[in-house]
DNA sequence: TTATGATATTCGGATGAACGAATACTCGAA
DNA sequence: TTCGAGTATTCGTTCATCCGAATATCATAA
């Protein structure tokens, strides 16, 4: 029974755990998983005010989820590691699974 | 390309995103994949006050996160999920994996 | 039914993000 | 070196959530 130490706690939660925490966020990694973007595209894509979405990609910066790489004056922004996915995508069927015990179903067929 | 509609990211972060989002929840959710337990022997595990730790897991158990057994006049909490634990430690692979590259190492050996 | 251990809730204050708006910075072309 | 497109930052406000303290509620034994 390993018992986890709380500086490790503390460093899942700031780094990944609190990044994800935030709808455009999570929307953002979605989008970048299709294609890496620059900001400009991504506000668009998003519907979003350019500062907002700068914002949240400087955080998402500081906790190494996404990397960046200039382009002439365009800063171009991609995923760091894919397993972001794995474990959003693990969020989403956990989420269906936790609806349909409540006979609750998100897109019925 | 699979665009995911903004009400499942509402979704996502409400129930389980924003709910491992505090380092307490996520000491508790470590310590209940150990062994399900009550609320006064989990208070004591972690060292915090009662009603703060009662708050958490009314938290984890509105998103699904636990359920409940009565016991007397204890309740039993347990996970409901065990794919939040794969979730957790994905992410800590991520956060090594991430510490590394800067040649940062938790628990140096 | 009353007392006790166990759990849940409420209140107030404090803290931390998020946003809109405005603006500053940066790069490269001319 | 100046301009414009692209990006980043700052400020002030608002809103959400956490905690400690106090207390209410619940279940069971006596």
């Amino acid at each position: 029974m390993p018992v986890i130490p709380i500086e490790e706690i503390n460093l899942l939660h700031n780094n990944l755990c609190q990044a994800i925490s935030e709808p455009k966020r999570i929307q953002i990694l979605y989008a970048l998983a299709e294609q890496p973007l620059n900001v400009t595209t991504l506000a668009a894509l998003l519907e979003t005010p350019q500062p907002t979405i700068s914002r949240h990609l400087a955080i998402l910066r500081q906790r190494a989820l996404v990397t960046t790489e200039r382009d002439g004056a365009a800063v171009i922004y991609r995923l760091t590691d894919p397993r972001i996915l794995t474990i959003l995508d693990t969020m989403r069927q956990m989420l269906r699974d936790a609806l349909e015990r409540q006979s609750i179903t998100l897109n019925p067929e």
